[in-house]
DNA sequence: GCGGACGACTGAACCGGATAAGTGAAGCCA
DNA sequence: TGGCTTCACTTATCCGGTTCAGTCGTCCGC
């Protein structure tokens, strides 16, 4: 089977490539009529215009790319990223955008494969997740002047455009909450210490903590595996004066707690009440369970693809904020003991 | 900044065209010192051939596809997907090639994809998951002639290559080893039926149960979600004769069924053993650690990814068998109370 | 010393589209 | 009727590679 070209739908209607390119593209040149039928053949024999030819003199890849630079098990367990790809692809793919995926090990790999993707032309523009602070892919991309959506934020996005979530409010919202319930001695666990969202939100914790007049304000590090959300939760739960609620940075990390505190005694949420940040099906799997920070993650990926459209577009880079996390309270929070407060 | 072209190169190095191109590709037809002096220049300028012109002129657009057709909540919750992916994109950027990913509804979408891929030349060759009994896609894809590789079977693949696992093998170990165990009511809950591997693992499930004599093979369906597993589970509980052990055939619905069996005051492994299918840190999180039959899904990814290469290259299309799963033993497997026996 | 083979390269065609420039016919107006 | 514009196209060029058919110089054998 061969693949037809635009050469075969002139051949067929009796005009030239030229009067097919501009039929099909909508552009004026060609009468009503005559766009119909080249339209009626084109679709008849199956054309589509070769997506390199096209790249090639018209310059757009009809592309876009995200590298994800996190190892394979961290990626299999954490449902964000294939839930963010999700909506990213039903965005674009309504606009018959392709979507190109690569996994890396490390920044400068993917700087390396954002160098690449812009010198073959094989991407339009790109997205960029797990943004840190002094992030060397910013100046990078600036410096390629390839279109880009960062997927993090606010602030070191440099002249990129940005889509973020107010992670400090939701927070904020989570630790009132628990205070209101009676609690006074939180900690968290939080995610990659070198990401800025993991920065933004051990700040906005310290922050609030000490509006609300809470002494301590422990946030233990760990890489978002259950393995060191154990350890986390186990060191957490064993110190002179433990925690009456932690608060995690995602839900497996919630999960591995949660077993860790029920394999020490405790009761959840008698003892201690937990909060998982990133509300997948899993927080209620367990029991009790998990009172969450939720959010719509295809909505936000569907957002952030939008967006770089717009810059690939030619539309000025904009920082625009996606809708803020929200506390679902389920089975695992509950106000403390009057024993243990 | 300008993308450098070969004609950049070329002038640079005070040749033509054609000699940079060979020179690139390692042809014969330009001296070892003019070769090494157009490497040196292009790597200087940093020169990297347009995959769109690249793709035109040589017809490869070092790009393969792969079409996943499952609603986004179910892909964020299986670690499966970006598992596989995550391997495939391994073995792919390995020889630079470029994965490029789409989330589709149905196979008749998906059909859709493979034939735009094909015409719009966007790929070379794709990867095809979730094969189903008479699969329309297996002859779409053998009539588009379009390189491709089956994740799964064995059977009714058509005259696609394909890399599969013998999931009933892994099965009946699972079986042997519960009735060692001294099993005697043991239930699964399947994934969706439509599946061609969950026909497999029923058939086999039916078939190492009629032989190891075991009175009935109940096998309830399900859509891999917790809700369904939790569902599945209840009704196998409640009846009478109530199953000692239960088959999952994903980690998500086995964690389901765990809570489910706590919430009905049974204990595990004591009055229910658990096995799940896909063993994921997930698996470890809960309390007791489930008893999985596990593999290497990246290298299975991996290996899918070095099929598809070669049948591009022109190999002709084989069937080869990937690793069998094993089963891991943990915490929700132990021999039967005597009382439930 | 000369024909032929070979190595090293050049020039040009080609891939399949987009697009600027050119062309011929029709329509309009004075 | 001639000149001007507009429409509906065609023609030609370009994008950036690959590749085939030449070309030219050199070495070799006789």
């Amino acid at each position: 089977m061969k693949r037809p070209t635009i050469a075969d739908v002139a051949r067929r209607a009796g005009v030239s490539k030229g009067a097919v390119s501009y039929a099909l593209n909508g552009q004026p040149g060609v009468s009503e009529a005559t766009r119909q039928r080249i339209l009626a053949i084109a679709t008849e024999i199956g054309f589509r215009p070769s997506s390199a030819a096209r790249a090639l003199s018209g310059a757009t890849a009809k592309a876009v790319g995200l590298a994800l630079c996190r190892p394979a098990r961290i990626l299999g367990i954490e449902p964000f990223f294939m839930e963010l790809i999700s909506g990213v692809e039903a965005e674009l793919s309504a606009r018959s955008y392709a979507l190109t995926l690569q996994v890396v090990s490390d920044q400068d790999a993917e700087i390396a494969v954002y160098r690449r993707w812009w010198a073959e032309r094989r991407v339009d523009g790109v997205l960029v997740c797990d943004l840190r602070t002094d992030d060397r892919r910013v100046p990078a991309l600036e410096e390629l002047r390839l279109p880009a959506v960062v997927i993090g934020g606010p602030g070191h996005t440099g002249g990129l455009a940005s889509v973020w979530a107010d992670d400090a409010a939701a927070l904020a919202e989570t630790v009132e909450y628990l205070v209101a319930l009676g609690h006074r001695r939180i900690a968290r666990v939080g995610g990659l210490p070198s990401l800025l969202h993991t920065e933004i939100r051990t700040e906005a914790f310290t922050d609030v903590c000490r509006r609300l007049g809470l002494n301590e304000a422990t946030t233990v590090s760990s890489d978002y595996t259950g393995e060191e959300g154990a350890r986390a939760t186990r060191r957490l739960l064993s110190s002179p004066g433990r925690p009456t609620a932690v608060i995690y940075d995602n839900d497996v990390m919630a999960i591995a707690g949660l077993s860790v505190a029920q394999e020490m005694g405790l009761t959840v949420p008698g003892d201690l009440s937990i909060v998982a940040w990133d509300d997948s099906p899993l927080c209620r799997l367990v029991h009790p369970p998990l009172t969450a920070l939720g959010r719509d993650i295809p909505a936000y990926g569907a957002h952030a693809a939008r967006r770089l459209l717009a810059v690939i577009a030619g539309e000025p880079a904009a920082v625009v904020q996606d809708e803020t996390a929200h506390l679902t309270p389920r089975g695992s929070t509950a106000p403390p003991r009057p024993t243990s407060r």
